[in-house]
DNA sequence: CAAGCTATCAAATATTCTATTGAATAACGA
DNA sequence: TCGTTATTCAATAGAATATTTGATAGCTTG
């Protein structure tokens, strides 16, 4: 083979990584994934599409190396491979909001009005001393297969029903699934309303999984 | 706009991000670009594409975010948009090392035989005692661009022509692009075969400058 | 071992990307 | 102002990818 063709061969291979991130159908996907695994039907009616469609396009990014599939009886469930894929997804996520104006926007209209926010290391310090309750609104299957420490689970469906369980008198710090997630903002919009003080971190589960590796994991 | 349509919108904008890394081409693009800034006909022929084609390339990653664009009279001159864009670049690459077998074997086919390698804090240590030479052997535009500081250009195209000027009793480091370029790897066979002890540095000139930001920069 | 799930495959169509060509534009120097 | 050089634009043909539909395969349960 001739070196200039061994080169192509290189950056194709390369490429073929680049094209897994390269639909927006395969970034939802991976975006759902982020949060817990799952098997093909139920990613398909998370996402809205197809079912054929999404299997097509989860055997894409397995090709690439970037999920991982086992069987579970008759379901095949499909999980993301690794940190390193994880980091991938997170550092293009925040590289396109750096650079494009567009995300900015879109997100902003996807997200509603701005809500006050509070960052890692403050909560930490005030749930320890008590000051504050954190909730994880997001649906209770992904609260399943992982959240942070002292969280408790209350899905923004539910968030109305149950505000009772929530007290007046202490600040409420909501979390979902990231930055570009609606359910924190919804939910602190909510128990605004209701009078009491809510921010949203930061952070979503899979940044705060990253950036806070617990004992027994690798 | 219903929530649905933006959230298609917010993938769809950081799949823009996605879609510059999903052709070969255009990795190569990057790839030049990491080591030096250059004009459009430049890239063009060290790519070996059409001009009109590398101008399409180069403003499609322009669109992404990736590379900034500046005209120097006659000229345009790209080059890789911040510490970010390389980041990601370096990320993705890694990462299909890591996950996809056939680049490996790509790479295998491209750079030849392994050489032996250092790495970067044992050359550190060895160039701050004086035991060994280091040299650049990529293009000395390359070199002009930005080099590790303490090594001496020799463009492999002139690696023969100086062989006098390099010491037989003192261990030799070459170093060039990256893990992927075949510079220094060849490099290291020949001042082998010249009964001289070489050895490869295991980074290349981008990771090196992001591993030790020189002072002045941010 | 048949029935019922779940996931995948295969083929056809629609859509989007890519490369090429030739013309148009912008900056420069005579 | 008029060539010259460097880059971009516009149109098009060809290639690759996405989506839908209907058929198939693997596992589990009765």
């Amino acid at each position: 083979m001739a070196p200039s063709d061994a080169k192509q061969v290189l950056f194709e291979a390369i490429a073929l990584m680049g094209k897994a991130f390269a639909s927006p159908r395969r970034l939802e996907l991976l975006d759902l994934l982020a949060q817990a695994p799952r098997g093909v039907e139920e990613i398909a009616g998370a996402s809205g599409q197809s079912t054929a469609n999404t299997s097509q396009h989860l055997q894409a990014l397995h090709a690439a190396g970037i999920v991982t599939r086992r069987r579970e009886g008759t379901r095949v469930i499909y999980a993301l491979a690794g940190d390193e894929a994880l980091r991938l997804w997170l550092a293009l996520r925040d590289a396109s909001a750096a650079r494009l104006a567009e995300v900015e926007r879109a997100a902003h209209d996807y997200l509603g009005s701005d809500v006050e926010t509070i960052g890692g290391e403050d909560l930490v310090e005030r749930l320890a001393s008590g000051e504050v309750v954190l909730i994880d609104v997001r649906p209770s299957r992904e609260f399943a297969a992982g959240h942070i420490e002292g969280a408790r689970s209350i899905p923004l469906a539910e968030l109305e029903r149950r505000l009772a369980e929530l007290p007046t008198d202490r600040e409420i710090v909501a979390y979902c699934r990231g930055p570009f997630c609606a359910y924190a903002h919804e939910a602190v919009r909510r128990l605004g309303d209701s009078g009491r003080k809510a921010r949203r971190l930061e952070d979503g589960w899979p940044e705060w999984r990253l950036a806070h590796p617990s004992p027994q994991q690798t």
